[in-house]
RNA sequence: GGGGAGAUACUCAAGCGGCCAACGAGGGCAGACUGUAAAUCUGCUGACUACGUCUUCGCAGGUUCGAAUCCUGCUCUCCCCA
């Protein structure tokens, strides 16, 4: 049996997570490993809810802040180095917290990920131009030829999913779901995951409070030095998109706020579903667990 | 007081005798997800004892085999003239 442990704090937005990691982080003497996809990023802080200055203080935090935008970051990498850094912290350490809400990033770190050959960036662009003349029956044509398998199990309405499909068998010269089904799950630990789950109205009023707290702490700024490099990818995030197209001119600055707050919800919702697949998790409702559960992990 | 326009499902908004439980959009709900994932995509959205039935298009009548669509009256809203 194997004794080191990683408690994954997961939930939608706004839940609670970063707190309650924290307290678990402490009361086990460990650190804190960040699934958060926009948290990595330094010059996003205020619209992705970071940590405080005080709790970054309290326990120290990895993937947090430690990215640049103009770095393109996938789960592939994000894959690997977490999982060489928790190697490291499971030297000294017999429990470590994870906690953010990107599940694709969190499960790619327990439960493994396939490896896929590296693609050349122009590849995209080309399918995308494909795309953009030939709508997405060009593309499902492309992938009928190329991964005939995947052809029929693939959202065949679904641009980003196809392209992917194509530029990874075009670039390989084999098909993308060959390359599917190999990932193993490290297993010098084990897992536990917590899933933070609240009334959904309650979850609405406490995504609200937090969309006015970060348009307080000066989210327009953080998003105006941001704007030049709106089209990368890092950027394509709740919050940010929101006051870019008020730059742009196209909604109007008194319904930003609303529109973050919409879009936050369905993110949330988004999340839910995810983490639903979770089957073995320890539910905590309203944010804080029971006695017992502490002891548990 | 006179003249005109309009009232359609949660909201906006098409429909102008049968193909209408009613186009479309928004919003909401549910789902999918292997390097773009805070992304991207899909389905549902009158009610129900659901491959069928029932009740809807301001209200009340009428015409018709048949109306959200035509007629009459009423109520309300908006615009113009007094």
């Amino acid at each position: 049996m194997n004794s080191k442990r990683l408690i994954y704090v997961a939930g939608p937005t706004a839940s609670g997570k970063t707190s309650l990691a924290i307290k678990l982080a402490k009361h086990f003497k460990t650190e804190i490993i960040s699934c958060d996809s926009r948290q990595f990023y330094k010059e996003m802080a205020i619209g992705t809810a970071v940590p405080s200055s005080q709790e970054l203080a309290d326990v120290k935090h990895h993937f947090i802040q430690q990215k640049s935008i103009q770095n393109p970051y996938s789960v592939g990498d994000y894959q690997k180095e977490a999982l060489d850094l928790l190697k490291n912290l499971f030297q000294t350490k017999d429990k470590v917290v994870l906690v953010g809400g990107s599940g694709l990033y969190a499960d790619a770190l327990i439960d493994g990920l396939d490896h896929f050959p590296k693609v050349n960036s122009s590849l995209r662009k080309e399918l995308q131009k494909q795309f953009e003349v030939g709508g997405i029956t060009a593309l499902q044509k492309l992938l009928k030829k190329h991964d005939s398998n995947h052809y029929k199990k693939i959202d065949l309405e679904n641009p980003r999913r196809l392209i992917r499909a194509l530029e990874i068998s075009l670039s390989s010269g084999k098909p993308y779901s060959s390359f599917l089904g190999n990932k193993k799950a490290p297993n010098f630990f084990t897992t536990q995951k917590l899933v933070i789950q609240w009334e959904r109205a309650t979850l609405y009023e406490r995504i609200n409070l937090r969309v006015d707290k970060m348009i307080a702490q000066g989210m327009e700024q953080e998003a105006k030095k941001l704007y030049p490099f709106k089209e990368i990818n890092a950027l394509q995030t709740v919050g940010y998109k929101e006051w870019f197209n008020f730059f742009d001119g196209t909604i109007a600055h008194e319904k930003v706020a609303d529109e973050i707050k919409k879009n936050t919800r369905r993110y949330a919702k988004r999340q839910t579903t995810w983490f639903r697949k979770y089957t073995n998790a320890i539910n905590i409702r309203g944010g804080s667990p029971a006695k017992n559960t502490i002891m548990k992990l």
